[in-house]
DNA sequence: AACATTAGGTTAAGCGCTTACCTTAACCTT
DNA sequence: AAGGTTAAGGTAAGCGCTTAACCTAATGTT
C-alpha cells in the first residue's frame, strides 16, 4: 500500500502533527526533527494524497477545462498551451469535449464540480448565460477563453473576433473582389466576425448579397457542402470569410471539385491558423489567434483567482492576419 | 457552500448512513424515505464529493493519460476518443504531455499518482521499463497505446507496426520504386516500422543504400530539413516513407523547394492518417491507425482491469493503407 | 402469548490529512 | 526561587463519505 502521514510518523519517531507543518513548512519544528523526517519521508517515497488534502479545505489543484472539440487542431492547441501552463503552476488539467451540445456541457460541469476541481475554464461554443450565473453563484472560479461574454463580469481571454472579421474581408476587398461571402458557425464569436465582416463590406460601399446561412458543424465536409451550395448561386463569390481552417479547406475543396484554382479563381481566408492553416496547399491566408498567449494568459487569471492574487479582468488580444497563399487578386470573372 | 450529506440528512429527517446507502443503492431502504431523500438531494442540488468518497477507498473515477504532445493531432485524435469512452464508462481524463522527455514523464507519473488517479495511460514515447515495473510493484493499473512493449506484461494497444512498415514499403515497391527512404523518429514502434521496411526492401531483393538515420523531433520542419540532406546525397531516392503524416509533409514541402512534384516525381507515405493526411494536397497515402478503436479499447482494458474484470491483454490492430494522391508510378528519373 | 425473523434504520469507526489549542521542558527575569 | 517566555511538538476534532455492526418495531409462527 502507499505509505500515509501515520507510516511517516511512526518510522520518524513523531506525530503526524509534526509530519504535516513539515510537508506544508509551517516551522516551529526544529532543523534535526526536520531534516529527520524528510529523509524518512524520502525512503518511503511518501506523496500527500491530494485527495485527503483537499478534504481538509485546501485545494486539489486541479482546473476543468470545458471545450468543443479536442480533436480539432484549434483547441487542442490551445488545451496544450493552457496545459504547460497550468503544470507550471502546479495544476492539473481534466479536459472535456461537449461537441457544441449544451446537455453535455451541463453534465461535464456537474462532473468537474463533484471532482472538486478548483476553477473551471471554459472555452467557447457556450452560450448558456444561466449556468454560467449558477457557477458564480457558488463561487467556483470560472474564466472564458477564446470568447467574449460582453455581459458577464468574469475572467475572460479572447481576441477581438469583430476586428478579425474586419481585417479578413478587407485584405479581399483590397486584393479587389467585391462578391465575398462568409461561412461560419453561429456561435458568438462568429456573429462579432461576421459584424466585422459586414461592417467591411460598408465601409468600403459594397452590398454583395449572398444566401448567408450558419454552418451546422465546423468541420471540412460542411464547409465544402455550403459552398456547393453557394458556387451554384446566380452571382457566385469570388472570395470567401471563414470563420476557421477546417471549413476553409472544406470552401476549397469545393472550389477545386468545380474546378476552380485557389487563388487564381477565387481567394479563400481561414480563421485561428492552425497547423493545418501552415501545412495546406495552399497555405491558407487565415487570421491568427495567439494561441500561446491566450493558453498562458488564462491559466494566469485562473491561478489568480484561485489564490485571490489578481482582480477580474478581461483581456482582449488582438488577431492577426497570415497571409499566405490561399488569397490573390482578382485576374479574371468566372461566371460571364 | 455546497451542501453536503448532513443537510441531505438532516433535510430529510434520516441519518446519513441511509442517504448513502440511497446513493449508493444498497438497498434495505424502503421506496418512501428513498423517494423522499432523492427528492431532498434534487432540490438542495446535492452532489457527493468524489474526494471523500475516494478517501474511503473507493475509486476516484479518473484516469491519467500520458502522452508525448497534445498538440500533435494523432495524440489528440486519440485523446479524444479515449476521453469520449472514458465518460462513457464514467471516468474523468487527466492529461500530461511530456515533449518525450523523461523527466517529465516521471514528474507527471507522480503527480497522477499523487492525485490518485485509478489508472495511467501512457501513449508511445516511452522507453523506460524500470518506471513501469515500478508501477506495476505499486499496483496501479497502467496500460500501454500506440506502442507494443513486448517485454512486459501489461494491458497493450497497438498496431502492428512491423506490419505497417512492410506494407507502405511494398506499396511503393509495386508502384515501381527502386530506391526507397526512410524518415523517423527513434523509438520503438518505428524501430518496428523500420524493420517492416527494411523486411519489404529484403524480400524484393532490392538493396538501396542511403544515410539513413533518426529524425530528432516528429513535426514537419524536421522532416523538411531531413529531406533536404538526403536529396543531396549522390543517388537520391526516388520514394519516402514517414512514420508520421506530419514528417511526411516536410518531405513533400522539401521536394517542392527542390522543383519536384509529388507524386510524379516523389512518392512519399505517411503514417497515422489524421486530418492532415485527409485535408492536405496532394491528400496523403498513408498507413492508418485505427485511432477509434484503439482509444475504445484501451479504455476499456483499463476500467476492466480497475474493476477486476477483465483478464489483461494485448490487443494488436492491424494497419490499414488509405492510398490517396502523394504516391504514383514511378514515371521519370530525376537524377540521370 | 411468547418468541423468532426481518425490513428499515441508526451508530460509530475510520479513510489521510490540517490545524486550533494544549503540554512540556528549557531558559529568562527580577 | 517563583513566575513568565518560548520553542518544539503532541492531542484531538473535523473535512464528507462508507460500512460493519447494531438496534427496533412490526410481522409471522406455533
Amino acid at each position: 500500500m502507499k505509505p500515509t502521514i501515520y507510516d511517516v510518523a511512526k518510522e520518524a519517531g513523531v506525530s503526524i502533527a509534526t509530519v504535516s507543518k513539515i510537508i506544508n513548512n509551517k516551522g516551529g519544528i526544529s532543523e534535526k526533527t526536520k531534516k529527520n523526517v524528510l529523509r524518512i519521508m524520502e525512503e518511503l517515497r511518501y506523496q500527500p494524497s491530494v485527495m485527503a488534502t483537499a478534504l481538509t479545505g485546501k485545494n486539489t489543484k486541479s482546473i476543468g477545462l470545458i471545450l468543443p472539440d479536442l480533436a480539432n487542431p484549434f483547441f487542442s492547441e490551445l488545451a496544450r498551451k493552457i496545459e504547460d501552463r497550468g503544470h507550471d503552476l502546479g495544476y492539473s488539467i481534466m479536459i472535456c469535449s461537449t461537441d457544441y451540445k449544451k446537455e453535455k456541457e451541463k453534465k461535464y460541469i456537474q462532473l468537474l464540480k463533484s471532482k472538486s476541481v478548483d476553477a473551471l475554464i471554459l472555452a467557447s461554443g457556450f452560450e448558456n448565460e444561466e449556468v454560467i450565473n449558477n457557477l458564480l453563484k457558488e463561487r467556483l472560479p470560472i474564466a472564458i477563453v477564446a470568447k467574449n461574454f460582453p455581459s458577464i463580469s468574469i475572467n475572460t481571454v479572447a481576441i477581438d473576433d469583430f476586428q478579425g472579421g474586419y481585417i479578413a474581408t478587407t485584405h479581399l476587398i483590397k486584393l479587389g473582389h467585391t462578391r465575398i461571402a462568409m461561412i461560419a458557425r453561429d456561435v458568438y464569436s462568429n456573429r462579432e466576425r461576421l459584424r466585422g465582416y459586414y461592417q467591411a463590406l460598408r465601409d468600403y460601399e459594397l452590398d454583395y448579397k449572398f444566401d448567408f446561412c450558419f454552418a451546422p458543424e465546423s468541420n471540412v465536409e460542411t464547409g465544402q457542402k455550403i459552398a456547393m451550395e453557394i458556387f451554384d448561386s446566380p452571382m457566385p463569390p469570388t472570395a470567401f470569410v471563414a470563420s476557421n481552417d477546417l471549413l476553409a479547406i472544406g470552401v476549397i475543396q469545393a472550389a477545386r471539385q468545380r474546378g476552380l484554382n485557389v487563388p487564381r479563381d477565387l481567394s479563400v481566408i481561414g480563421f485561428d491558423n492552425t497547423i493545418i492553416a501552415e501545412v495546406f496547399d495552399p497555405p491558407l491566408t487565415t487570421v491568427s489567434q495567439p494561441i500561446g498567449d491566450m493558453g498562458k494568459e488564462i491559466m494566469d487569471l485562473t491561478v489568480g483567482e484561485i489564490t485571490g492574487e489578481k482582480s477580474k479582468r478581461k483581456v482582449i488580444l488582438v488577431p492577426e492576419l497570415i497571409i499566405r497563399k490561399s488569397t490573390g487578386i482578382l485576374t479574371n470573372e468566372i461566371d460571364d
